[in-house]
RNA sequence: GCCCCCAUCGUCUAGAGGCCUAGGACGCCACCCUUUCAAGGUGGAGAUCAGGGGUUCGAAUCCCCUUGGGGGCACCA
């Protein structure tokens, strides 16, 4: 298969959704795969619900992806990439208004002088005789006096193309054969807006056709429309690419993935710490299998195993915990290095938030390393896991200060011989090799489970049950802070009233 | 309403007539490891392959119907 040429065509409506973030991949998956070009196109004909923060959005994010397209617009001073500049729609008007031009000569298509008003009162007398909604026709066989009445009313016309009559049947690469009845089509369609800007179904095709996409693979919604687009396309004269319908991403409840329902902006997974790699990964797997038992794949292993006749043809619910899952195998596979770079924003973050007092430097997110890795599932959940070795004053529950099996008087007790211990160790060196031993036997003396004691410290000095392994923990705090929260919590412990009994 | 598409564990999926008393993964449960939490290991529960008819010696796999779900029917994309 040489010279394919496919295309990812989002409108910068919005940020950058997850479906189309999959969309793109398979496309670039499959351009990869047979040595394809894989093209971005900005279909920005919407202009008043398009805007350039969107756009940034969506570039940002497949580049983030990394989906890199080999033709393109120009982006931040960047030329234009490829033989069919521009690649913004809105940069492209003079095309669609000259195959405009093309199909009203050829009576192909016609001006329509219906008004929005009129339009909406047909379609509520359509829906209140429970008629599906189709354009009835009145401007299809208008004679040139009565066009020309209606220009003298003042009336500007909207272009419709004629759908004609007939079977229109494709052979979709990942459904197989459609067929669909050109009187289902919802009679003759605007292509032309009365202010004189085109539509999608319009500018899709005159695009796919100049720019000589051969695939044009695209999500489910779009399967009941390509019929139009085919009508189009041989209207204009043009040779017809082929079609693949994906399966579309669905929401739990299994609608189509929606905001309202789902978390759908690529930028929140991002900024949740999600890796591109897992993301990658999951939306890959999302719709598509190898085959194998293989699961944890690249970007480039994926493109080599990748077919789209492979695709499925059911839609598939987003599932955020396997998404979860395959970027904490994904964090786990990463170099120290690249993971303490990616590391480093969320730690900025929760430092901008407010949430820690100072940011660590790179030397002491190296030590903390083997201790965290296998506790994040995300990026963002650094914050959570390690956020209390960088603040000044940790609060601390008086509640949890106490573990389950002591009492008030043992815990301070046991704090109190704590600090004396882990000072006596300290004075050899400051490591967890150092400090286990003595804290053992110190437990073991006083007839303590080390458990409780060690819950003991680990909650007077992070002020949570759950944290990375103790003794890396007082290391990464240092003896003096760690010296300084025991104290702290002892006095805590001391100085509260007592309220609950057993206490 | 009309048209189109789809249908294997809760979820993602393997499966292209006999290898399936349906395999893997996520999640869940138990155990092991263990100072907590994870990670990891082991095991388990979980799908009469939506239902019903065919075809065939034989069907999750092919055909038909039903049911269910989804999508589309804009001077949105």
């Amino acid at each position: 298969m040489a010279d394919v040429r496919v295309r990812i065509a989002p409108s910068p409506t919005g940020p950058l959704h997850i479906g189309t973030a999959r969309t793109a991949l398979y496309n670039y998956l499959h351009a990869r795969h047979v040595g394809g070009t894989f093209i971005l196109r900005l279909e920005d004909t919407d202009q008043a619900r398009s805007s350039i923060a969107y756009e940034k959005d969506i570039l940002d994010g497949l580049h983030w992806l990394g989906l890199t397209w080999d033709e393109g617009p120009e982006v931040a001073g960047d030329a234009a990439k490829g033989p069919h500049a521009p690649y913004r729609q809105m940069e492209r008007l003079e095309l669609y208004a000259e195959a405009a031009r093309q199909l009203l000569a050829g009576d192909k298509a016609y001006p329509c002088y219906c008004t929005p008003d009129e339009l909406a009162a047909e379609r509520a007398r359509q829906e209140a005789a429970r008629e599906p909604p189709r354009y009835w026709g009145r401007c299809a066989t208008l004679t040139q006096e009565e066009r020309a009445a209606f220009e003298a009313e003042g009336r500007r016309p909207a272009i419709r193309f004629r759908v004609g009559e007939g079977t229109v049947a494709f052979d979709d690469t990942i459904r197989g054969h459609v067929e669909i009845d050109v009187a289902n089509l919802g009679g003759d369609f605007v292509i032309v807006r009365a202010d004189g800007s085109p539509l999608y179904h319009f500018v899709v095709v005159v695009d796919d056709a100049e720019m000589a996409i051969t695939d044009v693979i695209r999500g489910e919604d779009h399967l009941s429309n390509t019929p139009k687009h085919i009508l189009l396309f041989r209207a204009l004269g043009h040779e017809l690419p082929r079609f693949g319908h994906l399966p579309l991403i669905l929401n739990p409840d299994r609608s189509k993935m929606s905001k309202r329902k789902s978390q759908t902006a690529l930028s929140d997974y991002i900024a949740q710490g999600f890796i591109r790699e897992a993301l990658v990964n999951y939306l890959a797997l999302l719709g598509w299998a190898t085959g194998t038992e293989e699961e944890i794949l690249s970007l480039e292993e994926i493109v080599l195993r990748f077919d789209i006749a492979d695709v499925h043809k059911g839609g598939a619910v987003f599932d955020r915990e396997r998404l979860e899952w395959l970027n904490g195998q994904w964090i786990r596979r990463l170099s120290s290095e690249d993971l303490i770079d990616r590391l480093r924003p969320f730690v900025a973050a929760e430092h901008e938030a407010g949430r820690i007092d100072r940011m660590p430097g790179d030397e002491e997110l190296t030590a903390l390393l083997p201790v965290v890795r296998d506790r994040l599932p995300t990026l963002g959940a650094i914050g959570d896991l390690a956020g209390f070795l960088w603040v000044d004053r940790l609060d601390v529950d008086t509640g949890v200060l106490v573990p389950k099996r002591w009492d008030r008087k043992t815990a301070v007790e046991g704090l109190t011989a704590a600090a004396a211990t882990i000072d006596a160790a300290a004075e050899v060196a400051f490591e967890a090799d150092e400090l286990e031993p003595p804290l053992r036997a110190l437990a073991e003396e006083r007839g303590w489970k080390a458990g409780d004691l060690f819950m003991a410290i680990r909650v007077a000095v992070t002020g949570r049950t759950a944290t990375p392994p103790l003794f890396d923990t007082l290391v990464a705090l240092g003896r003096e802070r760690t010296l300084e929260r025991l104290r702290a919590a002892i006095e805590l412990l001391e100085r509260s009233p007592v309220i609950v009994d057993g206490t």
